[in-house]
DNA sequence: TTGTTCAATATGCGAATACGTATGAATGTG
DNA sequence: CACATTCATACGTATTCGCATATTGAACAA
């Protein structure tokens, strides 16, 4: 597979609980991606090393902007996704937490 | 290859960038995360749709955590990174930013 | 200028892996 | 049971990845 199984499912993680947040199906969000709904199944599952492009494209999909910050900065990034989680209407907004490895 | 080049570009860019800012080659930077230079060398130039795994792990021995920020929440966290960008060393800080496709 | 050497980046090829299509398993509803 | 819905798996093809090698570019000498 590719290289780290670990630092990987922190992303899958958020992104099925968002999928699964906006009630979604596995081929529901791959039908707005182009993807089948096979492959979204293995994403989620870690079954794969996903490319860089279709990721971008399904967490857009779902709403979520992949952003790299410093890493002096996350906690203060952090901070302010919690607190701006105040807003839009059925929107769960989802941080990437670091608790693996 | 993988999906949307253009997509990625991106990401690429702002990878490449942080890499010469920290005045690292492609073959130091893939020793850092146990990659051969030559993978570095089509990540950069968008040749390949590299697997989430590889992004992860160079961006964070860049200094740089992937996080996946809310839509609406992108202008208040992108403005927060140019305002944090003083502290660190060599400093170059790094943003995600979405001026393509 | 021409040639040499060294550091950095790029490319060909075989082996490993991701991806798409088709299908199956599990669960729920009448 | 018949049918629908959702997620998981098998197999063949396309792509990535690592190794070895080639190419590029800058600095210097004659």
């Amino acid at each position: 597979m590719g290289r780290s199984p670990a630092a990987r499912t922190v992303w899958l993680r958020a992104l099925k609980e968002a999928r699964v947040a906006r009630g979604l199906s596995q081929a529901e969000l791959g039908a707005m991606v182009g993807l089948p709904q096979s492959h979204i199944s293995r994403i989620e599952s870690g079954a794969v090393d996903v490319g860089i492009s279709t990721l971008l494209e399904i967490s857009r999909s779902l709403g979520l902007e992949p952003v790299a910050v410093p890493a002096s900065l996350v906690p203060a990034v952090r901070s302010l996704l919690r607190a701006g989680s105040h807003d839009g209407p059925p929107r769960p907004a989802y941080a990437l937490d670091d608790d693996d490895g």
